[in-house]
DNA sequence: TTGCACAATGGCAACGTTAACATTTGGGCG
DNA sequence: CGCCCAAATGTTAACGTTGCCATTGTGCAA
């Protein structure tokens, strides 16, 4: 607040940094005043606050962190251990962690850490080190040791995937309800099944839609027509576009991504077809956003924003209380855009 | 490592947590001893070492980041302070301030700093109380003190902007010399003039795109079009398509974003003309991907990654040392796709 | 045998903060 | 006037780590 000019503050420069014990010092008083001061206690007068603090703008005090948690024992910051950075998602969970943190008080402490080996373990152990009470961990693949990692005593640790883990909470998309929903949708719609462009088998989420996508065809007594598997690229899609296209049994096509989807579109129409006169298309993810201004793709739009929320939650929530396991899902909203047709 | 399970050490899960002195008691050595051994000093015997490790081992040690920093008096943790968390891009440069982190063994803390008032104070008072030994702070839009503001002393900061600071050190992409690429390409294939779809004025980025633009054509001797202002989404360059597709003399046109161009192109299509045959289009991000699958969009793709590398380079890099203000501009690279014509 | 260099280890203090307890001060009341 | 209570402030110690210096042990040359 006070604009000093550099000049006013030769010492702050060159003094390490300030303590408690110089602004007591210099406000006369003891060092434990100054703590109350900055803690705001009652059971100091207004007057010797005001010389406190009039004090500890002249230093250009500000509490050391390490000092102060040291002292406490915890450090009000939630670790966020990712393995890979870039990542349909990620910004909107990162919005969510930031957010719950902020409410709380909270930090977030981010780290990438190196997938060889793809572990919980190596996860936790990279957080082990550094000032956080808790960790949250995005899991995109299955790590190797999911079944046998156990977190680190005192430290709250919040998965982020649909699996269950008997000794972490969990929390991500309900991707097979997603898969329930578009099912469900393209067959009330009148389509007599519905085909899928499926993703690498490494994904979780994607092999998720793909259960999905299965089990409902399935419940409904329809035997899942034979998949067509893509690499999340709107290319993949296309040249899956161009080989549905034939098929006269297919009019209803489910993609496991909203590229690929958009691909399909275009893949279909190369061949003759339109979009949805001849064939449905729907998407997940609602990553194209409104890029397509003259035709809204179907998608299923998900919350990442609350996974992430709900996982520092979890954690900052908490304050130190072990507090038990929970698994948590959160389901997508199916857009209806203008790439359904109804056939009823 | 050892698969413990939880039975095996009921100990752990009481005691607050294991510290140096547990180590010591039940290795039989000093404390000191513990702390050479955890830094692997050559000066303690292998032996000795190996008797330490094991007790580590069996207690579950791990060093309290708290008061080791507390010595230390480093932190080992850059700052990240962001207005927005969601924004193009934003996951790139976080992949870059992580990854360019671990390289030092630093990690990454982020905070969302709340946009009212717009202020790199604000943005500053809200790191100085966390465990930081210096800061980055993104700057999307023209903070209100972006003239007067001096860092906190020892807090050596960097701001991700074209602007040039007295006192911080600066990075970002060039957009000036993105927008004078595109032009002078456009230029070089035989077009007369370039026509612009711009972005809301707040942006600082896309003011520079603007700027750029409008000198390029200047010291080509070129009176810059009447400009068309979009506000980012592909309907808004939907409508400009439109606009434009009746002027004779636009033969070439330069979004400030890939949504916009696409829109863009899908308006002109809309009013009869072709892309590229009839008019050329460029846009900005390389956001879309390969999200058109039969058609790549003419665009400018940055290196984000690196602007944040250098940004947490300048800072880790520097290890304490106050190092200089620099400031550094990344060049986009000109992505030629299918969307622009040669008249030549 | 003594002295010396060097390797290995230990003791102590301090980093900044704050909880717990101790002390001082002032005022009300019998 | 003395007593007691409460408000205001001070003192001490401890959180976990590690730099500095002291101490012990070991082998070798004089």
């Amino acid at each position: 607040m006070a604009s000093l000019t550099r000049k006013d503050r030769p010492m702050a420069a060159v003094k390490k940094s300030v303590s408690v014990k110089d602004v007591a010092r210099l406000a006369g008083v003891s060092e434990q005043t100054v703590s109350r001061t900055v803690h705001d206690s009652p059971s100091v007068r207004p007057e010797t606050k005001e010389r406190v603090r009039a004090a500890m703008r002249e230093l250009g005090y500000r509490p050391n962190f390490a000092g102060r948690s040291l002292r406490r024992g915890k450090f009000k910051t939630v670790g966020v251990a990712m393995f890979n950075i870039t990542g349909t998602g990620n910004l909107d969970r990162m919005e969510g962690f930031a957010a719950a943190a902020d409410k709380h008080g909270y930090a977030i402490t981010l780290t990438k850490v190196d997938g060889h080996p793809y572990t919980l373990e190596s996860a936790s152990s990279r957080m082990s080190a550094l000032p956080v009470d808790g960790m949250v961990v995005i899991m995109n693949r299955m790590p190797a040791d999911f079944g046998t990692f156990e977190p680190l005593p005192g430290m709250q640790t919040v998965l982020v995937t649909m699996l269950e883990h008997p000794l972490c909470s969990t929390v991500d998309n309900d991707q097979f309800d997603c898969s329930r929903q578009v099912v469900e949708y393209l067959l009330r719609q009148g389509h007599k099944t519905v085909h899928f462009i499926s993703c690498p088998e490494r994904s979780l989420s994607g092999m998720q839609r793909e259960e999905g996508w299965r089990e409902t065809l399935h419940a409904h007594g329809i035997e899942p027509p034979r998949l067509v598997r893509g690499d999340w690229t709107a290319q993949s899609g296309y040249a899956a576009g161009q080989a549905l296209a034939d098929d006269p049994t297919c009019t209803a096509i489910y993609a496991s991504n909203d590229a690929m989807a958009y691909g399909c579109i275009r893949g279909l129409e190369s061949r003759g077809k339109h979009v949805p006169e001849d064939v449905s298309v729907v998407g997940v993810d609602d990553s194209l956003g409104d890029i397509v201004p003259d035709r809204r793709l179907a998608t299923v739009r998900f919350d990442n924003r609350r996974v992430g929320m709900w996982a520092v939650d979890k954690i900052a929530g908490a304050e130190g209380v072990v507090s038990g396991v929970e698994h948590m899902l959160i389901p997508g909203v199916l857009v209806k855009g203008d790439t359904v047709r109804d056939l009823r």
